[in-house]
DNA sequence: TTTTATCGTTTACAGATGTAATCGAATCGA
DNA sequence: TCGATTCGATTACATCTGTAAACGATAAAA
């Protein structure tokens, strides 16, 4: 991936990731959080912006195209989030989490699957 | 913090936690990283952009000011962890935890003080 | 076949951001 | 005292972002 993206891209991209691709502009519309509130050009637009940084595919489908992401999730947050804790907590994980655990945000599950990482970890 | 600080208005409040305040903004210039490559006209500026996000306090020091932290970095953190924490893996921190671990990111010391943090919790 | 709906494309436009230059007032140095 | 330096404030300007509207081609519906 190029360039980051922003975060109405994100939004965009969150919807093909997690539906069957390909979609059609109105396909990915329909499927964007209702809270975002946006009207089918918004889409179109971010579109045309995502295709620019080269983030989606579009396959010609007769007088319209189909999209797919031509990004891997993955990846792209694993950049995300090494860029972010570098940046705010100077590469370091444990900060974050005492941060986070403050705020008594850690659920107990996500508790359970941070511990058996370590298990891993640690052998 | 009413509005969220762009990654210069960032480095900026990076250098006024970390110093002793307050600063005048040649202080300031002078302890950005040198990467930035900052003229002083630009730290003037994105001073102006803290002070309207009321982000730093001004104080008269004869003709000039002299600038200090308005907001706590350690509240400010917490909010940008959660906002991204969120966004990225839903809320949990054990896929950012795996995410960062695959890249053999997490070093020993990190990984211990996870630990002893985790060990907290459990009690 | 004529109207209408649907595509992608182009253009729009305000606010945020990065990165300054300029300007007028004050002060310092000679 | 007078020019040089230093402040903050104002202005600049390109790019990115959020959020569309308008437009022209095509296809579907009537």
């Amino acid at each position: 991936m190029e360039k980051r993206l922003s975060d109405a891209e994100w939004d965009v991209m969150e919807v093909l990731w997690s539906s069957d691709q390909p979609l059609t502009a109105t396909d990915i519309a329909e499927r964007i959080p209702a809270e975002r509130d946006w009207s089918l050009a918004t889409v179109k637009s971010l579109l045309t912006r995502l295709l620019a940084k080269r983030a989606v595919s579009p396959a010609k489908d007769g007088r319209r195209f189909l999209y797919s992401p031509a990004i891997a999730r993955d990846p792209y947050v694993a950049d995300e989030s090494r860029r972010f804790v570098d940046r705010l907590f100077g590469g370091k994980l444990s900060p974050l989490f005492a941060q986070l655990a403050e705020g008594e945000t850690i659920d107990k599950d996500d508790l359970a699957a941070i511990e058996a990482l370590l298990k891993e970890l640690r052998q």
